[in-house]
DNA sequence: GATGAATGAGTCTTCATTCAT
DNA sequence: AATGAATGAAGACTCATTCAT
């Protein structure tokens, strides 16, 4: 076999991905093994290890992708124009997450949990994972500045506090489906409006 | 004397649960060896043994016991008279959680995020941590449904689903807490209270 | 099995390394696998690892163990009265080292090639061995100043230098006999003799 | 086209050798990874492959070759007319080792050592050594003869003997410098003399 | 012929659990 | 009843070698 193309080389990488991300979500990262995904991926071990040199490097690639994952699926939000409502960014943030994890095999959700867990002790992952996620609230807090201005929110609260609540709010929703399983986006919805109507009198 | 005796049991049992507590927060569920659990609690295999059949048995009391810590930590929330509007409740669960965190060695959030992630894969954690919850939101159902009567909650939202987001609001609170560890109380509550305002209008 | 005696856990160290040593002599350091010491000493994997760490430390333990015993060996010809000329020093030496190599089973020099090899690229090993040898020609040094002294040789001559000759010719004994496995020390001793003969005229 | 492809063929084996030994020497014969070598020659594994079939062939021919490049050397050492007494061959004869030893990269010392270990196992390999070094003890002995037919050896003793002597005392300057790296070869020549000249009385 | 990606048996080591004393 | 030494089945990872292209 002479020198694999670029092409083959990505695909392979996700090919080995994918067989580790569906063993991670059924087994939880550590009961996982490496021949569990090297089965799954249907490669050779030594295979594996050519593309990913250890299981941690796995983890971390699993994790990521989701993140990354999860960015490409939200980046349509901050894009809407105007500008979206708290409630309303709250309501399309979770129906994306919903909606997405419907999709066989792939349950965002329950990657989501395994890896906040990973890194309460994964030097690296948790590196990662803050860089994501402050990048996400940065975001989020951008909409509401615009919020703010587009007079759809309180003016008393900083962007940054509204911000904090609505990551709050969805990363709520995913530790709470994932583990009682019977939220829906539209309960939430109106949850928050309900807490925003009883604002008034 | 089968009194002192099960006292002294009781002893030994969460001596032995403390033990394995710290070593879980520190360490994580997986990597933490029944070892390093042996040689905290200061006693022998054996007797560690005799008291947890088994690894997972520790676990599982480790998660539950910080589950029925939490649910005695919240009680008084639910006792309050007049019963909390949605705001308040939530800025005196999350203060709650974050001075309870505050005491080292234990940090709840931690623990909690560990127990989502094992309660993925461990069947017999999943149901007792899934009645827990379902608990604490029927609670948190009820003063909602008082927060209706009282006027201080819009009557077109079930309180089912306000219970559902409030519920998020707090896991939230605690995933990002303990992932990125900037996030206070007063902050969130500010957030809300914002939503609330700007449903104004 | 309550706390094992001191003496119980030296005959089991002895008994790993015993295994430990026969293994390498048989098929080297790096061919001998953990599992031909763990079959040989008739203890589990666990066992054997819960005495010597790592297989590491049982490469140094081996070696150390046949330098040290190669040191009690020649204790005794340092205490001789009068002290012995560099000639027959060689000889006693040579022929001490010929004797402990024929009982079965434990060929010393074998042992010492595979340990000069090893300190080739084993830091930890290479400074006990460096340690042990120097010492050894340190106490070779003092002989052959005991031997000027008492005129059994040349005043010319470093004590240091003569002592480096005589420790080139029993590593050199070793080597050879290991090598090629037809050398006496007779002959070495015969040899030596010639030369100081020669050196008449 | 034979003899082209017949020196590039040699070229590209001398280049694989080259690679081989410098690998093994800097870490060790076990410790190198055939893909050390395949990185260090440039090569890729099949061509490797295609001159060496096997890992073992690559060290038998390391060691060989540098066995016979310490012939080459020593070789001008028994052509000196008039022969050598036992002293000044053996003065002469380590210096060789030591200045061949200086170039940079190619220690023979080291490559000695790892040889003379690996032989212990490796029966084609032990068989090659003992070739070489009992044909270089016979032309030592060569020497002897001369040396007691020109009277700059005493007659009572066998060359035989003497060529063993010097034989271990080359190994052992060998074995001293690789592992204490302090030795000289003028100190091995003056502890010689020394004994010489305290064999007179 | 050359390439280098792939193979997979084999290595060292760990650790939940047991049970002789 | 308590002790802690012993067990041994995995686990992560390596590396000499092959063979499809």
């Amino acid at each position: 076999m002479p020198k694999i193309s670029d092409e083959k080389r990505a695909a392979r990488r996700a090919q080995i991905l994918d067989a580790a991300w569906i063993c991670f979500q059924k087994e939880g990262l550590h009961a996982t093994t490496m021949d569990d995904i090297i089965r799954a991926s249907g490669l050779s071990a030594g295979a594996v290890y050519s593309y990913y040199p250890s299981k941690d490097e796995l983890i971390l690639a699993a994790v990521t992708t989701s993140l990354s994952g999860l960015r490409t699926l939200m980046q349509p939000l901050f894009d809407v124009r105007p500008p979206l409502a708290p409630a309303e960014f709250l309501r399309r943030a979770t129906e994306t997450i919903a909606r997405f994890t419907a999709r066989e095999g792939y349950d965002l959700k329950r990657i989501a949990l395994l890896g906040w867990s990973e890194a309460q002790r994964n030097e690296r992952l948790r590196a990662t994972m803050q860089g994501f996620y402050l990048a996400f609230r940065d975001q989020i807090e951008i909409v509401m500045e615009q919020a703010v201005e587009a007079k759809r929110l309180d003016a008393t609260v900083s962007a940054k506090d509204a911000a904090k609540t609505l990551l709050s709010a969805i990363l709520g929703f995913v530790a709470q489906s994932a583990i009682l399983g019977d939220v829906d986006p539209a309960e939430i919805a109106a949850g928050v409006t309900a807490f925003a109507a009883s604002g008034r009198s």
